[in-house]
DNA sequence: ACCTCACAACGAATTGCTTCGTATATTGCG
DNA sequence: CGCAATATACGAAGCAATTCGTTGTGAGGT
């Protein structure tokens, strides 16, 4: 799913979102504890760690803090900036364009957990209301 | 971002995804039907459409009528199915599991266009409310 | 009957993703 | 120092996705 949509700046592949999700979650990382966080457990190797990041490094998906014998890595993008993308691309390729027909389906068939969340959701449709 | 999700029913890859939103719009569609409806105005000959929807086919992501020369084929998964599934994945991959979470950012990336749109998600979250 | 056109089938080239093995360098320690 | 452990770098294999060219075949018109 990735390398047609935009040529912009890269799309994450599936293996490099693995990856962005450990360093959003716990930081920046070096190989080692990418490797533990995520590959350790599926059976694969260290140098499969360490060719995902360097491989992300020359995309720009990754900073690299090379100053220590084990070099750091950090996400280049926000978890944020990830989400968005790849929501609006869903929405135009999946809804016909529609978010509102996405949050419908999303509200369907995994419902909000708690009324916590529920009331989120409604002072912000409040807020979109009051602002249009 | 498709094929080591689940080994489940396969994945449609990008240009799968892109032949289904033409059958799910059009309905039943030969090749050719396909190929100008999407790969012609790209510049993609007519056997690259050909060998997609074999291909898919072959996968069963479409089921084909060829009881005519020309063959038919038309989407075996459904838009919705489709739509529950990459939705979920996407849940799972980018926000953490929190299906609130990701209706927060549609709704504040590309929030409602109409009133219309804005009433209907008002009336799922009461119903939700109301039966929890 | 023959020719042409549109079709399906299939093999193959290309590209990108993922994984691994091996080579090489650096650090810490006896 | 010399050794073991741990790093990076890099090439290459394996696989899937996408695109195309070629070939064979059936249908319709002359």
């Amino acid at each position: 799913m990735s390398p047609r949509r935009h040529p912009d700046s890269p799309w994450p592949t599936e293996a490099e979102l693995d990856i962005l999700r450990v360093l959003w979650d716990r930081g920046a990382c070096t190989v080692r504890e990418v490797h533990e966080a995520l590959y350790a457990h599926e059976g694969a190797g260290y140098t499969t760690a360490l060719k995902m990041l360097q491989i992300m490094h020359a995309k720009g998906l990754v900073e690299r803090d090379d100053s220590q014998r084990a070099h750091v890595y950090r996400a280049a993008v926000t978890r944020q900036r990830a989400q968005k993308r790849y929501l609006a691309d869903m929405v135009q390729r999946l809804f016909n364009g529609s978010a509102s027909q996405m949050v419908l389906h999303a509200l369907g068939s995994h419902p909000p957990a708690s009324r916590e969340e529920l009331k989120e959701i409604r002072a912000l449709l409040n807020k979109i209301e009051a602002g249009s």
